[in-house]
This record gives C-alpha cells, sequence and structure tokens, in this order.
RNA sequence: GCCGCCUUAGCUCAGUUGGUUAGAGCGCUUGAUUGUGGAUCAAGAGGUCCCCCGUUCAAUCCGGGGAGGCGGUACCA
C-alpha cells in the first residue's frame, strides 16, 4: 500500500523583520548614498569597510553581557569563543578598527562607512531588522571643533539627501548638562546610577508622551492606553518640576527658522545657566554647547537648535549629542499625521575605544539613517519614486534575432538601456510586457519595415496618453500617432531625439 | 518582552446562527477585434477559509494552544 510520497515544500516566505527590495527602491537608495558619500568625502572623510561580523565581545559594552544575553544581537551558535555576531551598528566595528591598528592611523582619523547593521528586535512599521547605516566619525579629536563640523555635516548630508533646509533641524544637547541636572537634584551619587538612567528613559519620551506622560513616568508610573503599566521612577514632586522645566527650556511645537533659532538657543543657554551654573558638569556642559553653535558657520546656524529633551544613547555618549529631525506635516495615505521624526543620530563618545586599548580616545560621529530618509523623501514628493525601464525591442521574425540584438547594441553604445524581448509570445503581449517593464519606448521591425529598410519607433508614454481620449478600438489602433518610422541607420539617433525631447 | 485587535483567492474584502459545489471586485491567464499596450466582449485558472489539538454524526465557523500581521508599551549601543 505505497501511499504517495508527500515532497516536502518550504514556505516561501522572507524571514520576519526583513524584507525583500527590488528596482526603484535600491536604486533610489543607491543615488541617495551616493550623494551623501560625496559630502562626507568633500569634507576630508575617508571610507572604510568592515566585515558583517564581528567577534562578540568587540560588539558593544553591554555583550555580552550576565543579565541581558546579547539580546538584540544576532549570534552565531558555535563552539568557537568568543563567538561571532552580525554588527548593530558602524560605531563598534570602528572602535575594534582603531584599537587595532592605532599606531598607524593618522590622528584625528577620519572615516566615513555605509553598511548594513542587524538587530534582532521587534520589527514594527518602518523599523527592520536589517537596515543600511551611513556614517562619519572623528576619532582622537577633542571638543568643541569636531563637535561643530559634524552639526554642520549632517545639515550638509540631509540636504544632499534632498530634504530642504526648512524640512529639517539638527538638535543638539549636551551629556554634561544632564549630569548637571542630576547634580542639582542630589542624584549625582554612586548608588544612584539606575535612577539616573530611568530619569533619562522617561526624558527620552518627552517628544511623545508630553508632559503628563513624562510626570508620571518620574513619578507614580503610568498605564498606557492597552492597559499595561509602567513603574515609575518615584522621584520628589520637586525634582520631577525640575526635571519638567529642564525639559521645556526649548519651545516643542515650534518650527523656528533662520535667526528665531539664534534666539532661541541664546535664551536657552541663559536658561541654563541660571539653572546649573552652580554645578560642574553642568557649566562644563554650557560652555561646550556655547562654543559648539558659535562655531556652526553662519549659513548652517539657523538649522542647529539646542533642545534639552534630546538624551539618546543613555551609557554611551560623553558629551554632546545630535539628533537630525524632520520638522515638516506629513499625511499617510488615509489622511492621518505621521510623525517623521528622526533620521539620524550622533554625539561624542570619549570612551568606546578604551575597551581595548586602556587609553581614552575622544571621539565623535552622526550616523545618518538612509531608509528612513528615503521613506521621508517620498512624503515630501507627492510622485512615488518611479524610474523608466530599458527600451524593448520587440521580435516579429525569430530569425532576425541577430539583427534585433544589433540594435539593442547600437542604443546602448549610445548610453541608453536597451533589450531584445526573449520571451516567446506574440505581438501585443510584447507590447504588454514592455509596458508592464516601464519601457518608455518599443523598438518594432517587422517585414514590413525590414523589406523598406526602416524601423518603427513606439512611443508608449505618449501612446498611453492618447489612448485615455479613445473609446474605440479600431480607432486606438489605427490611429498609429505615438510612433514614427526611421531609416534603419537612423535608429538610435532618433531614440536619442525622442528620449531627449521628453528630458 | 508585555497588553489589545486581527488572519477567507495574487490584492481588497463579503459570507456560512456548525451541514454537501465558499463568493464579489480588482488583478492574472487564454481567446476575439486579420502587425499594436488601453477600452470592450467571451472563456478560464486560482482556496488545507493561518497551523495543530479538542468538542461534535459533521468545524472555515465553537474551545484550547501556536504562528503571522497590525496597534500600543518596554528595551534600543
Amino acid at each position: 500500500m505505497a501511499k504517495k510520497q508527500k515532497t516536502f515544500r518550504p514556505k516561501a516566505r522572507v524571514p520576519r523583520g526583513f524584507r525583500d527590495r527590488i528596482g526603484a527602491e535600491l536604486i533610489a537608495e543607491r543615488e541617495m548614498l551616493e550623494r551623501i558619500s560625496k559630502v562626507y568625502e568633500a569634507h576630508g572623510f575617508d571610507p572604510l569597510e568592515t566585515p558583517a561580523f564581528e567577534y562578540t565581545d568587540a560588539l558593544g559594552k553591554f555583550l555580552p553581557d550576565v543579565d541581558r544575553p546579547s539580546q538584540g544581537v544576532f549570534s552565531l551558535q558555535d563552539e568557537e569563543e568568543p563567538g561571532m555576531s552580525l554588527r548593530y551598528d558602524l560605531t563598534a566595528p570602528l572602535a575594534r578598527f582603531v584599537a587595532e591598528n592605532y599606531d598607524g592611523l593618522p590622528k584625528p582619523f577620519r572615516r566615513y562607512q555605509m553598511g548594513t547593521v542587524w538587530r534582532n528586535e521587534k520589527p514594527g512599521p518602518g523599523r527592520f531588522r536589517q537596515f543600511t547605516q551611513c556614517d562619519a566619525d572623528t576619532v582622537g579629536a577633542p571638543a568643541p571643533h569636531a563637535d561643530a563640523e559634524m552639526c554642520t555635516l549632517f545639515a550638509e548630508v540631509i540636504e544632499a539627501a534632498g530634504v530642504a533646509r526648512d524640512d529639517f533641524m539638527v538638535k543638539i544637547s549636551s551629556r554634561m548638562i544632564v549630569d548637571g541636572l542630576f547634580e542639582k537634584l542630589d542624584l549625582d551619587g554612586d548608588d544612584q546610577q539606575q535612577t539616573r538612567l530611568d530619569v533619562m528613559r522617561s526624558m527620552d519620551k518627552f517628544d511623545r508622551l508630553g508632559e503628563v506622560g513624562v510626570r508620571h513616568l518620574l513619578g507614580p508610573g503610568r498605564k498606557d492606553q492597552s492597559g499595561d503599566f509602567t513603574k515609575g521612577v518615584e522621584l520628589s514632586d520637586k525634582n520631577i518640576d525640575a526635571v519638567v522645566s529642564f525639559l521645556q527650556s526649548t519651545p516643542v511645537n515650534q518650527n523656528l527658522q533662520g535667526s528665531d533659532v539664534a534666539d532661541a538657543n541664546r535664551q536657552n543657554l541663559d536658561k541654563l545657566m541660571r539653572l546649573l551654573s552652580d554645578t560642574k558638569n553642568g557649566n562644563a556642559g554650557i560652555a561646550e554647547l556655547s562654543e559648539i553653535s558659535r562655531q556652526v558657520p553662519d549659513d548652517y546656524k539657523g538649522s542647529v537648535l539646542i533642545d534639552c529633551s534630546i538624551i539618546r544613547g543613555l551609557e554611551y555618549y560623553t558629551g554632546a549629542v545630535f539628533e537630525a529631525d524632520l520638522t515638516f506635516e506629513a499625511k499617510d495615505d488615509k489622511g492621518r499625521p505621521v510623525r517623521l521624526g528622526s533620521v539620524g543620530g550622533g554625539g561624542r563618545y570619549d570612551g568606546l575605544v578604551k575597551r581595548f586599548k586602556g587609553i581614552e580616545v575622544p571621539a565623535v560621529g552622526i550616523s545618518v539613517g538612509v531608509s528612513r530618509l528615503l521613506a521621508a523623501k517620498e512624503f515630501i514628493s507627492d510622485d512615488r519614486i518611479s524610474y523608466e525601464g530599458p527600451i524593448v525591442i520587440l521580435v516579429l521574425e525569430k530569425d532576425q534575432m541577430t539583427e534585433y540584438q544589433k540594435m539593442a547594441a547600437e542604443l546602448r553604445a549610445e548610453g541608453i538601456r536597451a533589450e531584445v524581448y526573449l520571451g516567446g509570445s506574440n505581438f501585443a503581449k510584447q507590447l504588454k510586457y514592455a509596458d508592464k517593464r516601464n519601457a518608455p519606448l518599443a523598438i518594432i521591425q517587422g517585414s514590413d519595415e525590414r523589406e523598406k529598410g526602416e524601423v518603427t519607433i513606439k512611443d508608449l508614454v505618449l501612446g498611453a496618453e492618447l489612448s485615455k481620449n479613445i473609446e474605440d478600438n479600431a480607432e486606438w489602433r489605427e490611429g498609429k500617432r505615438a510612433q514614427v518610422s526611421v531609416k534603419r541607420s537612423e535608429l538610435a539617433a532618433k531614440v536619442k531625439e525622442i528620449l531627449a525631447r521628453r528630458g
């Protein structure tokens, strides 16, 4: 009783949190990366490539931690010690590279790097487990000059990526002034590390949860709309007031531009002075922020805003922190407002190389989230990113294949994408194929044309335009206005002309 | 990780108060309009009703578990 053997068919599916990308999206990303790296190179940064894998112990200062075993990192299960993991950012590999090659590198060492990173986290909308980052860092240069350059660089890069200057803002703050705040609140004891972390986490949510939400988090705790409860930090009312007041140094939801930014920065620094001038860290932080913003070139002063609610990388950054935010309003397909938010971050991390070398090496850098920028650009320009397919040369007579290939070669020689139809279908199907490929033109040579020494060039874009006003099939077929016949020898020149006419 | 909602054709969704052949629109395939995309017309393909277990004479529908998706929240170097 031979039962039919069931053949195993794996389910064809992309792994959770990952995605396939094709055509237009890849081309758009490639162009954006090219423009970004041009800016980095113009500033003197050299390209660097490091492998996708690093030894796990090189990856981060939280890894492999006891209480959080490799959380968020894809690791190989292997006998090998210390084991390898996919990099989750480009900064840790940079620190490793600098430590490994320290003696031979020019100092300061300035490199940019674009590459894929992986994070083993729960995916969300616009949030994937594999994505591209584009970083620039200066290693071995102290504040504030290098920090000021990073602010300018950030603005230049985002502008180069295609976002208008009024549509984004580089926000800066400093970990030192937050430390100043902790001094002021008597939270600077060695035994209060955890409290400081919790307070910073709460502060980081200011833009999303607002004053009320943050007050709950700092106090008794907060219940979200699904009924889930987040434990609070249980600060005193007086301290909560102080933290909130600190966060509100910069007015939120107010689109500042140009000289307004300079005013806001001045007011902000004044306020910080009143609040924190009697603290050691606060003073140092204020001086540094003030100097950084002073050193930003006039041209970009309107794009660099001091904003104390910027927190970022809790245990990571030691000085300035940056964040690039999009400031324009966007709506999704259903007309609901969309929070576009941050398209990049960065800051000063003076402790990273120390993990490897034991010596303090000051470093500062930025990281641009390329996919976020791409998504944002789709909101800016309403028309979807689309690109033209190749010109398709139809095959009407199979024995003329060599001739068709010759036509394609002639077009390619002029720098025009062209391909000969390689399927097995009839005329109408071939045109349908060309249509689906988004081909601008189709090249037609059947026996009629061949005998006259001609080719027909059909303008598919114009044809689609004309068809809108035609209901009748006979008229649609007869009215061959969207095509011209030219001498065979003039093919390439004529195609070029038609494409140029359209722009 | 935690909380809530959802899962029926390639896509968007109907539907079955538990019953034999599960539907629509769009898309797709084929054909007609004698060598022209669109429109029109005709025909057709496509489903383990997310998966597993249970209740039942009978489960796409009820119960339990799991997976995936969406939203919120936590973490985010």
